[in-house]
DNA sequence: CCCATTTATCTTATATGTAAGATATTTACA
DNA sequence: TGTAAATATCTTACATATAAGATAAATGGG
């Protein structure tokens, strides 16, 4: 694995190592985007839902399917407020989830889903859970569990080293 | 690591490695959309662009700047042909790329970086490589290498697994 | 109690993405 | 040659995302 191996960009780094984790990021933003793009598309061909759809619908069905509130779906699913509230207006429009005033709070409304919104989470759930299966294939079991704790160890850094973490102190690698 | 340990679903499929192919799944999401939004993030503070511009600068960097066709593009970066219509037609606007009708098919346009463009991208392009070395600090060389085998293996996964593969074998991955 | 701050959500403007299909051009082949 | 198919891009409609800021309600210190 020299220096020639090396086609997949121009940007010419520093040191040995910001470059391969330079190569590593590049791998991550490519697999994610496969990964999301075939997930994608496998909901929208069978199901004409997207993927942020299906997240807010196992959110909800999470917690047995009582009401949470928009920020604690908006939290689970990674989405901004702006986000979350035009994705629960159509989901809203589409008769697959419902909102309320939260009794304990007149700021908060909740969420849960409709009789439709669980049958029809129940219909993908089972369904997208056989086609991942399938999509995986190729990966052995060996390495779907190593890379499980490594993709964890990633979002941890990134997560780390993305907070200001105010008291202590941080290389800033001029 | 028993059953105990997966408090992240409630979709309960199948099999053993149908169990595990989704907790793969979910984790491969999660990272994906934590990275997204972190490198996001920083190009959005520090430069006020996108990752897509980015992505879109970085490919048209890596020719040594001369003209690629859109379908180049947007091939590299897996945009779709309306996607990186608009793109190129913003970055146009602010002044980042040039379009011309390609010589050789009349039915194509090629794009390439301004002189403004290819500025903005230098600037960007030290800096965030730096600021990737700094999130990917909490993770060992031993790993990332493994991480990129095995992302790369994921992603050749999922590929196989979306392609019919028609007649001819066709690898259009490296 | 009063007020500043925080919290939870919504609004607005805009950027980015997909799907579906139109248009123009090139290519392949009878 | 003529024409069907493939290709490259653009258009349209709409879904999904962010940023910035507005609004309303809860909270906490004086």
């Amino acid at each position: 694995m020299t220096a020639t191996a090396l086609d997949d960009d121009r940007t010419a780094p520093a040191s040995e190592d910001d470059l391969l984790s330079l190569r590593l990021w590049l791998q991550l933003m490519k697999c994610g985007k496969t990964v999301e793009a075939a997930a994608g598309g496998q909901l929208h061909r069978e199901h004409r839902q997207s993927l942020a759809r299906f997240d807010v619908l196992s959110q909800l069905h999470r917690l047995g399917g009582g009401w949470q509130t928009v920020g604690d779906v908006a939290g689970a699913v990674m989405a901004s407020s702006g986000n979350i509230t035009g994705l629960l207006d159509r989901m809203a429009a589409d008769g697959l989830v419902k909102r309320r005033a939260n009794p304990a709070d007149r700021r908060s409304h909740q969420i849960a889903m409709t009789d439709a919104g669980r049958a029809l989470f129940d219909r993908m759930a089972g369904n997208h859970a056989r086609w991942i299966g399938d999509a995986l294939d190729g990966v052995g079991e060996r390495d779907k569990k190593r890379l499980i704790e490594l993709l964890v160890k990633v979002r941890r850094s990134v997560e780390n080293a993305a907070d200001p973490e105010p008291p202590r102190a941080h290389r800033t690698t001029g």
